[in-house]
DNA sequence: TCAGCGACCTGAACGGCGTTCAGGTTAGGC
DNA sequence: GCCTAACCTGAACGCCGTTCAGGTCGCTGA
């Protein structure tokens, strides 16, 4: 009856993502959200990890994650930590599609190229883009999934605020410079 | 037939967790290494959530992650890593612990203890504790998964190296001790 | 006009999952 | 030797991802 294409599947699954959560994101929740068999969805994808990978990289690109080269690493990591709280799970989805190499791969390239622009040595920036990326991945995902268990009264009474992501991105910074500094001002 | 305590359950999963995976470690499977049925299981645990909390509290212990007050940041991180990195998917079962507040909490005490000798404000310390604990938690996650989902042939092949972990800390610490200095040095 | 083809879907099933619950068994203290 | 608490069984419930043979629809080209 109802005839869909891959990108019109994608935008349903970001639907189910933030109405329902990544643990109720399944085939045949989404199937049934689509009015076809839970079997019509394996057309348009493998299976469930590459729907996943091409939600991320969707999540990604409705932020606006990787399209804008002018960035400086903190509002990278400002826009990339946006885009993930955009939708409910958002961080766990990306650091999923990242793990399993389908998708997501937006977030790492924007991270570095702001890195980039710092003009520190090569090993450097690559260390400072994954530990960024880990780091606002991780926070965001800790947040939002312990958001999540509280409001489903999985969990009692939290004292802990939350991360505070824009002082520990401003931490890597102040390394990364710092590093830099005595890497290149020794020399000169 | 066969009876068990806690902690034989907890030493059974650990072994199943290293032997097969986070995703092959479900309660039937464990059930039947323990010779019994899988409700057996729920005198225990009130779910699998919690079986996991109590999964990722004796990593950590068999790590000797918590129990070493006179570690130094790297020390406590390099620490840390091994620990997770002991047991295949110990990064995710321990992650997946702290985000549900079911376990784990030794992870980021140790952490928390270690940035206290540096003797920086509270909320510097705060911010670099759980930079840190992302960080190690996730590149390590990363690593983990990555190298399960090769070694399955679920991915093709891999350009990126395994990140460096020591690196990456080390750049926090740097900005740690930049941060502090110019917050204390400008005051006095 | 109509054959053919590719895109998309159905229907039915497979094996596995976490979890619940009423009731059985067994070890240890009084 | 009874009682209690710890531990377990057996059977089921509803869900999950995935497979596969076959059906339908719309477009393309002769």
């Amino acid at each position: 009856m109802a005839r869909h294409r891959r990108a019109d599947v994608v935008d349903r699954a970001l639907d189910v993502l933030d109405r329902y959560g990544l643990a109720d994101l399944t085939m045949r929740r989404l199937a049934a959200e689509l009015d076809v068999r839970p079997s019509a969805l394996y057309h348009h994808f493998a299976d469930k990890q590459h729907l996943l990978g091409a939600v991320a990289d969707a999540l990604l690109a409705r932020g606006g994650v990787g399209a804008a080269p002018d960035d400086d690493v903190a509002a990278a990591c400002r826009r990339l930590r946006d885009a993930l709280l955009a939708y409910r799970d958002g961080a766990e989805v990306v650091a999923a599609a990242l793990a399993f190499g389908l998708g997501g791969t937006a977030a790492s390239e924007a991270l570095a190229a702001a890195v980039a622009r710092e003009q520190v040595a090569d090993d450097l920036a690559r260390t400072a883009t994954g530990a960024l990326l880990h780091l606002v991945l991780g926070q965001t995902a800790q947040e939002q999934t312990h958001l999540q268990a509280h409001s489903a009264g999985a969990i009692t009474g939290d004292p802990r605020p939350a991360p505070d992501v824009d002082a520990a991105v401003g931490l890597v910074l102040a390394g990364l410079r710092a590093r830099d500094a005595s890497d290149a001002g020794a020399g000169g």
